[in-house]
DNA sequence: TGATAATAGGGTTAAAATAGTCCTGTTTAA
DNA sequence: TTAAACAGGACTATTTTAACCCTATTATCA
């Protein structure tokens, strides 16, 4: 339950990586798999996702790669989260309605939903800028 | 990516019906099943969590089932869930720190522990007997 | 006292989600 | 025109979750 993906995690960490290097410095995917010891393919198909988001930008050809798509700080986790996999959905009758059999009677929809919503606010208070400062405990 | 368990969810559910039909009254896994339309052996295994937690009360033999262990105002949501789920660990370094590969210059672990227990405040928050106010929405 | 209806729980299988790979195409610097 | 990089579709493997099966135990009741 409530377990971060592994492509999240990837995501993230490119993100806090490219940061580090700066806003216009391009990066290869190949250089922040091996850095951060990620597959390589994997970690490709993340930025792809980040860079739909606008969150990262790419440069094709030789001597591309990939740089961040904004400031890091209007860059927060909940941009990442959603670039990365999509919106939320903490109880499955917000994605099915039709699915779950007790609909009509259910306690806790409304809590659920609610509850989302306020992971949510958490995840789009922090900002990259906001994580570089965090110290690894 | 934070999504609830099936699992958890039965239980959920369980918890707020044996509170809808009192606290004394024994209820069987079959009816509970029969009612919200469960897998009934699933669920059984939801509710042998939820005992070993205390939040359910167990009575054997025919004429046996469950019943609420505790007041609805003593449960909690976060209760619930690590009796089902466990302790949650939102990030996977936080379970295998020697696994991950960029440990010590990580930049969102701390944050990440953060971020946990400011979920699980949520979840403790909310208690079975505030749960049963909410109208589904 | 034996049949039955229930919880308790170990072990196995099935299904779904996640993680990772492979391959082909496109872009562009040198 | 070659090579290094992104783009992305399709596939496979792994892991997790959900469900099922089976046996044991408990306790009621005819």
């Amino acid at each position: 339950m409530l377990q971060v993906s592994r492509k999240f995690e990837y995501g993230l960490h490119a993100v806090t990586y490219l940061a580090t290097k700066g806003l216009g410095r391009v990066v290869t995917v190949k250089e922040m798999a091996d850095e951060m010891g990620f597959s390589q393919e994997f970690l490709s198909k993340a930025m792809q996702s980040l860079k739909r988001a606008g969150i990262a930008a790419s440069v094709q050809g030789v001597k591309g790669g990939y740089m961040l798509g904004k400031s890091t700080d209007a860059i927060t986790v909940a941009d990442i989260a959603i670039a990365i996999e999509g919106e939320p959905h903490l109880v499955r009758c917000g994605v099915k309605a039709d699915r779950c059999e007790i609909f009509s009677s259910c306690h806790h929809r409304g809590y659920m939903n609610t509850l989302q919503h306020k992971i949510q606010v958490l995840l789009a208070a922090t900002t990259v800028h906001s994580l570089l400062k965090e110290v690894a405990g």
